[in-house]
DNA sequence: CGATTTTGACCTGCGC
DNA sequence: GCGCAGGTCAAAATCG
């Protein structure tokens, strides 16, 4: 009962004003398969590993939307690699970054602290949706978690925003 | 005791 | 304009 009171002065973490920075993300865990995309509209499924080269940029033609890849042979590390493609977003881009890993379990320890902020059914996924965020104050990474509708051995792990602090 | 989790309610955007 | 879907926050409960 706090919402037709509440939600006065508080309206900028919703808008993710976070500038420009470049995309951190690095994982650390046993993945399988991974599948990259753009949106969640379409997923663009990789059959060949071989493809993640390290440090590849991948750059789709949306206008709002640039991922980047950052790969060193199990263990992800974006150190400062950042390097928008050229094609000019780079002025207003919304850093996500998506994946699909084959686990049992939906949360993945990719070394960061995450904290639980929500759980929601999402249509068309039998299985609920959850969100994370980084317990680090300061940190505006986000990130979801969803299992494939299509497959429920599959994990989705959505990453969005930058990690700005240390690892360890 | 503190941090984190959990569930429900509520808000925003988009579609029709 | 209303409805649906998705996303977020808040208070309380729980765990370490």
């Amino acid at each position: 009962m706090n919402g037709g009171t509440k939600m006065s002065d508080k309206n900028e973490r919703a808008q993710d004003s976070s500038p420009d920075s470049d995309f951190t993300n690095y994982l650390s865990a046993d993945l399988s398969e991974y599948l990259k995309f753009d949106d969640i509209d379409e997923w663009l499924v990789d059959d060949d590993l071989e493809s993640f080269v390290p440090s590849q940029e991948v750059a789709y033609h949306q206008p709002n939307v640039v991922s980047h890849f950052g790969k060193g042979g199990g263990h992800y590390e974006g150190s400062s690699t950042r390097e928008v493609v050229s094609s000019g977003y780079q002025k207003n881009v919304r850093k996500k970054f998506s994946f699909k890993t084959k686990s049992e379990v939906d949360i993945l320890d990719d070394g960061y602290k995450w904290r639980k902020y929500g759980k929601k059914m999402v249509k068309n996924n039998p299985n609920p949706r959850h969100y994370y965020r980084c317990s680090v104050e300061g940190c505006p990474v986000k990130k979801t978690v969803d299992r494939d509708k299509d497959d429920e051995r599959y994990v989705i792990t959505t990453y969005e925003g930058t990690h700005t602090h240390p690892s360890s």
